[in-house]
DNA sequence: GCTAACTGCTACATTCAAGTGACAGTTAGC
DNA sequence: GCTAACTGTCACTTGAATGTAGCAGTTAGC
């Protein structure tokens, strides 16, 4: 019995190290290159390509077991940052710091996810979830109002990836001040 | 003799309408996916894959033409704004305008382009002009001058991808408003 | 209308990744 | 220490994409 991304697993504990590593490896190349084979993410998790296929019935399994990692990662963020409770200017910075966090933790991009419905399906839900924050945030007198529709929602998503990619000195926290500062400069109603 | 892209060859004109079409599917294929194979591609372009191969030596070959278009586009866009000598608030509106116009026609994406030498040159080229643009921009009061390094140009890339994707509705000249507004007010160092 | 250019089609060799099977060797955990 | 779990390696089939060849038919452009 061990844990594995949170979870009880029987399995013996040198299979479940091999096994985080294929998906951590697995998330950093995918990252570059979607179509990275098995055999590649394998040599970069140290481990035999045989190894792999032991664990996943197929590729699409270990893709799907990946995007789940980052899911369940990014899951964690919305409830740590209680979107629909705290107050929005808090909530938006530990929302922020969180998501850089995922995205350093498994930079792979679900942007190419038409295939599995469960996923696309997770994935809707956050980002209506986030949504629903930006309403309220924009009810509270935090965001504009005169925006175009999804406009406050896809900038904030495209500049939790820009801080992950160009702030690599910062650590999560300090990417996260700059990314709510220029967010609350360009789409903020009131500068403080 | 026919134009293509602006240059002089020696092809019958159906045969440069064919040229076209591919290239042009190629770019549309190539974005949302960038393993994209010939047959694919031909198919999209309503050509045979062996037509393909007559006029691309290899699949490398025909890569490097659709990037070569789109920086071509580029370079159009950047000369016309007149980065280095015109009013920078005039050249950046400019400037986002062409840009969108680009990545609506040539959507594919140059980011995995470590392969190919004179195209990662080509593109440096770009970003180090619009970077000297967005120094001057600052010297000239247009930007802040307390943001982290390469912050600006950053968030100027992603905003015009952002702008591409998001404001279907809108043509690029007024993509572009929205996209400048946002960006100053992020950026920008006084508000007007 | 004639010719050279161009295309579609069928067929083929080659390479590469996916996925499977069997077996021998190693190691965690009792 | 013993056993079950786990791993690495060799070998194989399958499928898909690349790239090439020849031939018959069509069409642009003079």
């Amino acid at each position: 019995m061990c844990r594995v991304d949170g979870y009880t697993v029987a399995m013996r504990a040198d299979a479940a190290r091999n096994l985080e590593t294929v998906l951590s490896a697995g998330a950093r190349l995918l990252a570059t290159d979607p179509s990275a084979s098995i055999a590649a993410i394998a040599a970069a998790a140290g481990v035999d390509r045989r190894t792999v296929y032991r664990r996943f019935a197929s590729r699409e399994e270990l893709l799907a077991a990946v995007y789940k990692a980052r899911l369940d990662a990014i899951e964690q963020a919305i409830d740590a940052a209680r979107l629909d409770r705290a107050p929005v200017a808090v909530a938006l910075h530990r929302y922020a710091e969180g998501i850089v966090t995922v995205n350093r933790t498994w930079p792979v991009e679900l942007g190419r996810m038409r295939a599995d419905e469960t996923i696309r399906a997770r994935r809707d839900g956050f980002i209506e979830q986030v949504d629903a924050f930006l309403r309220r945030a924009t009810e509270e007198g935090l965001l504009r109002a005169d925006l175009p529709a999804g406009w406050a929602g896809a900038l904030l998503r495209q500049l939790l990836h820009l801080a992950t990619d160009e702030l690599p000195d910062l650590d999560a926290g300090q990417a996260a001040d700059v990314l709510v500062e220029t967010y609350l400069r360009g789409v903020g109603r009131d500068r403080t």
